[in-house]
RNA sequence: GCGGCCAUAGCUCAGUUGGUUAGAGCACUAGAUUGUGAUUCUAGGGGUCGCGGGUUCGAAUCCCGUUGGCCGCCCCA
């Protein structure tokens, strides 16, 4: 039988589960509609040297690359940034400022599949070029944490971790070590919530050992959960750049205080974010529980754009899988049912009444409204049985009997009453019933 | 790239120490029911038991390989 499969780690949508996912798309749609952001679409290939520019050679074992006919080296897209980047970049000149833009797109990665991740999903990304203070990060963290709560998602679903590349590097530039030792030290600390001890090994490997005050220090700093306590922890370091960076903090919590959204938000400076491109505010969402991977994260990079052989362009932006998302829904009974499709069905008596039946078929159908009909000939039993099921709210039924009168017969379908109509009211009636939602 | 578990109908699964033509429920199609709905009854379609090889008189069953799936490690833009 299984001549051939789908290849490994790939999708494929019955019905039913597009529903699902299209519920989840339309409601991350009206929700970045409602902040004010403009969706965009771009290539689905691209060049590989895109990504090895952002990322390095090493990304390419990631990829699904190859070269393509007129010996172009190419990838899948395994992400949106470097091409929100280009786009943004090639026009920058001419864009209205602050630029909101979000997409929803299907990405590739040639990876080993596990709970949440496939070779390739969905993301909705959200960015904001153009805007260098923490307003922006205030309104993609309220866009993030309202994208799940419009699904039901409470704070006690989900948070949002919120952290800070740069005040982690200021902090460790305080303690000596130079950017080197610092971005092997950031590394080590992304790690340490799952390796513990561990997590240093590579440092030590690269540096040498580590002076045991400064790790004392550095474990302290990860611990970090709140305003109050990094307050404190810098209070002894001397800088301008430390004083500024605790006001943005200050503004950036405040801000999202005000929209009433202080119970999803946590400090935590756990989170920096693995890979370098990141410069400022960090921050990941996860589930409550622990259960699941991280649900989205984003940060500000605002070197990227100049790094992609533009002008400079300060950016914040976050991405959220469907995988991981669509897994949480489930979880917590929030999945939405199948939601039937069709309005009016019609019931049709034999071959003489279809070609009555057809013309207003196909004018309801002009209407607007969801028609459906048997194709072939059907028992009325069967028909009744069939207009059920389809979740149709009417029957509108062509008999040979009612035709003879000059009527069709309406039953609505949900207290089985009927009634009849001259032929000329049909669609008159069906509008009435849909437009009342009476009768 | 590494490790553990798994693979029988569209789905969930039975299938005895290797033994005749591989089963059930659900789903699907049709009939009972030629003008009125979720029940019931009956019938039907659908499987080269993931694929390839080996052992055997005989393999869904035992052995090897391979592909795919789930879970974990590495990675996670």
């Amino acid at each position: 039988m299984a001549q051939f499969q789908s290849l490994p780690g790939f999708r494929e949508f019955y019905p039913d589960a597009l529903a699902r996912r299209n519920h989840i798309f339309r409601l991350w749609r009206q929700t970045a509609n409602t902040f004010g952001f403009q969706e965009y679409d771009a290539p689905v290939l691209e060049p590989l040297e895109l990504y090895k520019t952002k990322s390095g050679d090493e990304i390419e074992a990631q990829l699904f690359s190859f070269t393509d006919k007129g010996g172009r080296e190419v990838a899948l897209r395994p992400e949106m940034t470097p091409t929100v980047c280009r786009l943004v970049g090639e026009k920058a000149n001419s864009l209205k400022r602050p630029i909101k833009w979000f997409s929803i797109a299907e990405f590739y990665r040639y990876e080993r599949m596990q709970k949440g991740r496939g070779r390739c999903f969905f993301q909705l990304n959200a960015d904001i070029f153009g805007e260098p203070g923490v307003e922006a990060e205030t309104e993609l963290i309220a866009m993030l944490v309202q994208c799940f709560a419009g699904f039901g998602l409470t704070a006690e679903d989900f948070y949002v971790r919120l952290s800070d590349r740069n005040l982690w590097f200021y902090y460790l530039e305080a303690l000596g070590l130079d950017e080197v030792r610092v971005r092997g030290m950031l590394s080590a600390v992304d790690r340490f919530e799952k390796l513990g001890d561990d997590a240093f090994k590579d440092y030590v490997t690269q540096f040498g050992a580590l002076d045991e005050g400064v790790k004392a220090k550095v474990l302290a700093f990860l611990q970090i959960k709140s305003l109050a306590a990094l307050e404190t922890a810098v209070s002894g370091i001397p800088g301008d750049k430390l004083t500024a960076r605790l006001a943005d903090w200050r503004k950036l919590l405040g801000n999202l205080a005000a929209m009433g959204l202080g119970g999803f938000v946590e400090v935590d400076f756990g989170v920096v974010r693995g890979l370098a491109y990141y410069t400022g505010f960090v921050f990941e969402a996860f589930d409550r529980k622990g259960e699941l991977r991280a649900l989205a994260g984003g940060g500000r990079y605002d070197s990227l754009v100049g790094k992609l052989g533009y002008g400079e362009m300060p950016a914040v932006g976050f991405g959220v899988g469907d995988m991981t998302f669509a897994l949480l829904l489930e979880q917590r009974g929030l999945t939405p049912a199948f939601v039937p499709t069709t309005d009016i069905y019609v019931v049709i008596g034999g071959e003489a009444e279809r070609a009555a039946a057809f013309g207003d078929i196909f004018a309801l159908r002009a209407a607007g409204f969801r028609v459906d009909y048997p194709l072939k000939d059907l028992a009325f039993g069967k028909q009744f049985k069939v207009a059920a099921e389809s979740g149709a709210k009417l029957a509108l039924i062509y008999g040979g009997d009612e035709l003879a009168k000059g009527v069709v017969k309406i039953r609505v379908l949900g207290d089985r009453s009927e009634h009849e109509v001259p032929r000329d009211q049909v669609a008159a009636a069906v509008r009435d019933f849909f437009s009342g939602g009476a009768e």
